[in-house]
DNA sequence: TGTTAGCACTCTTAATCAACGAGTGCTAAA
DNA sequence: TTTAGCACTCGTTGATTAAGAGTGCTAACA
């Protein structure tokens, strides 16, 4: 229903718009090198777009913006996903390539090489340790009555906390614990370690296990912790330099959000696979209704861990962003099953 | 050098202008119950204060404000430490005694109640891991050449790491070197660890262990690592509220000094026992010379664990923030000590 | 019938100006 | 020594104006 002409003048808008942040006029389109239409044939156009919704006036004499709608067409339609250029790539590769140690390494790293490439905030969640398994166990006696206990899981993420014995516990019992859930729990997902507990280790530990019951609520507690999902930020204060976030109060709101990583991380998260764009108020979320929101999921071996995310205006470089979001959905990927292979 | 009423007129300037956040002029003053000298007297008084450099003008029509060198001797001889009120010691003290279990906790949580009491910005750092002792190293095999190191320290703290070993190790091999490094490095303080590896631990390495060259470097590495004090932030944003800080660029490259952990450390890090102010320029620090900053220490056992710190603006509310701050430099190092006795 | 030139109109932005008021500094009197 | 009085300074506020960017409509053109 739209028709070329029409679409081509959206597409100049938006782009214009993207790289200038400023209402774009009839003339200002009209002067590019591939349009050869008069202004007067440009505004006739854009009032109807505007009247369809794709396109709105700041005020009567301002050029136009794109609409969110507007914004939503051309995402889905209009945008020509930019080449990265190689100049790019071999930034990437050369950043990723150079911290390659440990999985939440190369987790953060990406999130701060996305944040650099695009000025804009990255928020990328950390494999969720529930999807993992239990490796090992250790419990190591501090004092009499304090330990630390130590749970590593089969992707080599480590979580400790220091447990508490209400009473003294003689370090055989200490022993035999250890003994009894390495023996019973390995290879079990960390997000059932609470349940089987219950139901299958305490009646063991009622028989062997002196002190059975303090032990069995302390590691209660321990179990209950770890079941959320890291947050990892890239480039927090990016957003500032967006001239559309000169109110410091509307930054405060932004920058307190990034404080809770519970919220950040149902924010984010994204069930599907591939390429989300939310934009705006599709976000479902009011500080974010002028905010767009880009976001990929990686896997390790082709299972979800994890999801990246890119914050910055609505008015924000889509076919570079995207791009970019789908290179590192695949590299992410790529090195974490690489190394997960060693 | 000054007489009793200049002081007088002094400290009734800066309290003022810390409450209020704009210039103060003679009659604002006089008009005080406890003042009873005309605008015009104050005025003389306020001409000579500014003269010796206690006092400026933004211009010559506003009021005056306190200079740098006039905060300072606010601070110094002027100020009436005030009483904590009673709500705060409660609400300090509820906020402090539910989490009681990790110390890392207790800081983090420190540091929360810190910035919500003051509505400045809380900068605390945590214990020096370099400070405590090993207690125990665990080395877990997470595949045939990659394995988790975890040390625990006699504090109960715990770091990890993955290490990487460029050909097979077995497994009685690990066994071994985790015997040799508990055996040899028990309650030696963490920051000598690399050192006495490399004089005391890679000779009998050589004799017992068959790839001895392979853990060490990977061994050597994990060392390398963890001598850094970690930072924690309470109400980073706090400082946003604040009417000198309006300006959104400001406040950016302020709010990007806190992703920097190493620079806040350095910043904060105070060798004094005891209360420490800085105003503005004597920070020493470009971003920070509108800013104050107070700090104090913490003990364990009498010794330094770390450094609780206060970021606001110079215009601070410096008799209230002192007590705050010697309340919890106080009260954390009971708690810990008191943890630590467990 | 689609395109465009022309022009009146709208609305923001920047600049200018005057009035106001808070505050100072000085002088002279109490 | 203190203070009343007053002229002066300077930032703030609001109104007014001019400039400029852009639109929307009409009428002419191809």
């Amino acid at each position: 229903m739209l028709t070329e002409r029409q679409l081509y003048i959206l597409k100049a808008i938006v782009d214009d718009y993207i790289t200038n942040a400023e209402p774009v006029g009839s003339r200002t389109i009209s002067k590019r090198q591939d349009i050869n239409f008069s202004p007067a044939t440009i505004r006739n156009e854009m009032s109807d777009l505007e009247e369809m919704g794709f396109l709105e006036k700041p005020h009567s004499s301002a050029g136009r913006i794109p609409s969110q709608k507007g914004y939503r067409y051309y995402v889905d339609h209009l945008l020509s996903p930019m080449q990265l250029s190689s100049r790019d790539v071999t930034d990437i590769r050369s950043q990723l390539a150079e911290k390659f140690q440990e999985s939440e390494q190369v987790i953060q790293q990406s999130a701060k090489i996305l944040s650099q490439l695009t000025s804009y905030t990255s928020i990328v969640l950390g494999p969720e340790v529930f999807e993992s398994k239990l490796q090992q166990i250790q419990l190591i006696p501090i004092s009499a009555t304090q330990a630390v206990i130590i749970i590593v899981t089969d992707s080599g993420h480590v979580e400790n906390q220091t447990v508490y014995f209400p009473e003294n516990v003689s370090g055989s019992d200490v022993e035999k614990v250890v003994n009894i859930l390495n023996d019973r729990l390995r290879g079990v997902p960390i997000y059932q370690l609470q349940q089987k507990l219950s139901q299958e280790i305490a009646s063991v530990f009622k028989k062997y296990v002196s002190k059975y019951e303090t032990m069995l609520t302390a590691l209660r507690e321990v179990f209950q912790d770890h079941q959320q999902e890291k947050v990892y930020y890239g480039g927090k204060t990016n957003i500032l330099s967006q001239p559309e976030f000169n109110d410091v109060e509307r930054v405060r709101n932004i920058l307190n959000i990034f404080e809770e990583d519970a919220l950040v991380s149902k924010l984010i998260r994204s069930e599907d696979q591939g390429l989300t764009i939310r934009i705006g108020e599709e976000n479902d979320f009011k500080p974010f209704e002028d905010l767009s929101l880009v976001t990929a999921t990686y896997t390790l071996d082709g299972k979800y861990v994890g999801t990246i995310g890119l914050l910055g205006p609505t008015r924000m470089e889509y076919p570079r962003v995207i791009s970019l979001m789908e290179y590192f959905s695949r590299d992410m990927s790529d090195l974490l099953d690489r190394k997960n292979k060693n």
